[in-house]
DNA sequence: TAAATCTACGCAATCGTTGCCGGAAGTTGG
DNA sequence: CCAACTTCCGGCAACGATTGCGTAGATTTA
């Protein structure tokens, strides 16, 4: 690789001290403006860049920041990350994406490998399947700041920021109450989830305000959140066959709403169920059949999170206080979705 | 941040010089098999981490590799980037991701911020805007190793790994002329992209052995790569009112399929036309007006390109015997799709 | 038994950058 | 006119890991 220019060269090519080329550039009031001018032209001149593993090595800190999702190529993370970024960059920070498939140990194994001193911080979104956070917590306690996006826990205090997600699902909820509908369902992912929890509290609350409660019969849960097809349509079709009959569903997860839809194309004689599903897909307008969705805003969560989080690692002091941010989500309601 | 084990807290317990405990880790021959077990323990009793940032400077390595993407929001790109994923951790590497959204001015952006010393080599999708390539070639005269994917470019000599394009259009250009078709269109992302060169070659090599040659009015382009809807839905207007009237349709890009087929759907009374579209949609069964489409082996390109160049960035001695890997596709072709 | 060889380890320099100490000039105040 | 500052800069050491070189002590060879 080509010998890239140092503050030493800088320094023997002006003859002065790497120091004072450090303090120049550093812009320095210890260095006379002359001397500045010297540096900073010479530096420009040659196109010197700090590196990075020097600063790094010297200020223990390496302008990185890891992330942890479930994985890239959905909607929602896609679109966070693409939040997460544009912040980060702004702020001078690399993104290190890893993905844990909803996998319990490639998370593990992800977060102690993104902990060992290579980032200055984590941006979280639990897998499905973890239920146990010892890995978390202890990389906590050690000192690692993190800031937990859309999948929180309540077992570290720090920075969270999600969608509201009790309201955005008591709303839908309500929607489909005020639409006639009253054998509703929920189909959620993991149920220790925080946004299966909040989703269902949601759907809980609305139906209360009818005098309904939740039948056992309709709530159920995908555990591998939606990666398992067979588990999405074993779900999918007791809920169909529920008495009394299903007429409408809340799915409480990105992924399970799409396999859903998959499910529902495999139906011969498709009931007439209304759904409506939490969902950031890019596409979901092409869909057939059209489904009523809640879309979160994605970018502004990353975008947030990412905030949070460099602050958190730039401050000078231990923060104390910690706050969890709220994010609107939209509702899309399809009038057609409605059983005549 | 909590103060994390270095050699030196292993050397000073056990009493031995920083130098033993590190040749130790190493596995030298010129320690003691004793003084080897009782720093391997020592080091796995205290959870030694080597710091990445120290070895970096010292072997100037980063073991990081960059990658450079249109969109991890596009399908295509996040199933590549779990392909370079897996290879790169199996190896020890670390991946940053960027994306050009397209625009040539984030792409020498990206280059620069990810060369300056702070990746081992470059993984390259071209962005769609990108006609000039002097910060690719600067920075490969310069020794970075990098690799291309996807969308390659000649300008550049090194590996690259990309879909079968010339095989996979002209195989789907050939099936739509079995079918009966004639007037063929093409709907090409922008021109001066080798996906767009090698498919609309494909789809003209088809067309000649029928004796047909490319109707100037059925070939159009995208410029923006689809990101802008206005744009292909001028385009398709355009095609669908040529004159002789078009009966089916290739068009060579991920994202333009899908826009394309919301254009469809806009149309008051559509067309039948029969579509072909390159698109890595998990979800394109779901879509309605459902088209047929190339599947590329996203997730195998990824890991090709991976393993390609950290074989160059491994390499003991300077490559100068560089192949282009032809990955294959898969063409799902629905009966469905045929007019009457 | 003396010399040659080998084994196992320490010393010190290095990567590029920065914090700290100190010191030579020039400036100001009493 | 001298002490006390200020300004500006150089030198040293350190961050953590690695490595060429040197060497004490053990072992082998002649």
């Amino acid at each position: 690789m080509f010998q890239a220019a140092t503050i030493k060269h800088i320094a023997q090519a002006l003859s002065v001290s790497p120091s004072t080329v450090s303090r120049a550039l550093r812009d320095s009031h210890e260095v006379s403006t002359d001397t500045k001018k010297l540096v900073l032209e010479y530096a420009k001149k040659i196109n010197y860049r700090s590196n990075p593993n020097a600063q790094s090595l010297k200020s223990r800190r390496s302008n990185a920041i890891g992330v942890l999702v479930a994985d890239v190529a959905n909607s929602f993370f896609s679109q966070a990350i693409n939040g997460i970024e544009s912040v980060a960059y702004d702020k001078g920070y690399h993104v290190i994406i890893t993905q844990s498939h909803d996998r319990y140990d490639r998370e593990v194994i992800n977060m102690e490998h993104l902990a060992n001193r290579s980032v200055d911080g984590l941006l979280i979104s639990m897998s499905s399947q973890t239920t146990d956070y010892n890995h978390v917590t202890d990389l906590h306690q050690k000192g690692l700041p993190m800031v937990f996006f859309d999948r929180i826990i309540d077992e570290v205090d720090t920075f969270k920021v999600t969608t509201d997600n009790v309201q955005s699902a008591f709303e839908a909820t309500s929607l489909l109450l005020e639409k006639g509908f009253r054998q509703i369902g929920f189909l959620g992912n993991a149920p220790q989830l925080s946004i299966t929890i909040d989703r269902l509290k949601g759907y809980g609350d609305a139906l209360k305000r009818y005098g309904l409660g939740p039948h056992p019969d309709l709530v159920s849960y995908c555990y591998e959140g939606g990666r398992n097809y067979d588990e999405v349509k074993m779900a999918i079709t007791a809920l169909f066959s529920s008495e009394p009959p299903m007429d409408a569903l809340l799915i409480g997860s990105d992924q399970i709403s799409t396999e859903a839809v998959r499910v529902l194309t495999t139906f011969d004689n498709p009931r007439k169920v209304t759904i409506i599903g939490f969902s950031n897909s890019e596409v979901i307008d092409l869909w057939s059949p059209r489904i009523s969705y809640i879309r979160q805003n994605a970018v502004e969560m990353g975008k947030i999170a990412a905030q949070k989080l460099i602050a958190l690692i730039e401050s000078k002091y231990p923060v104390h206080e910690f706050e969890t941010t709220l994010v609107s989500s939209e509702l899309h309601f399809l009038n057609e979705n409605i059983k005549e």
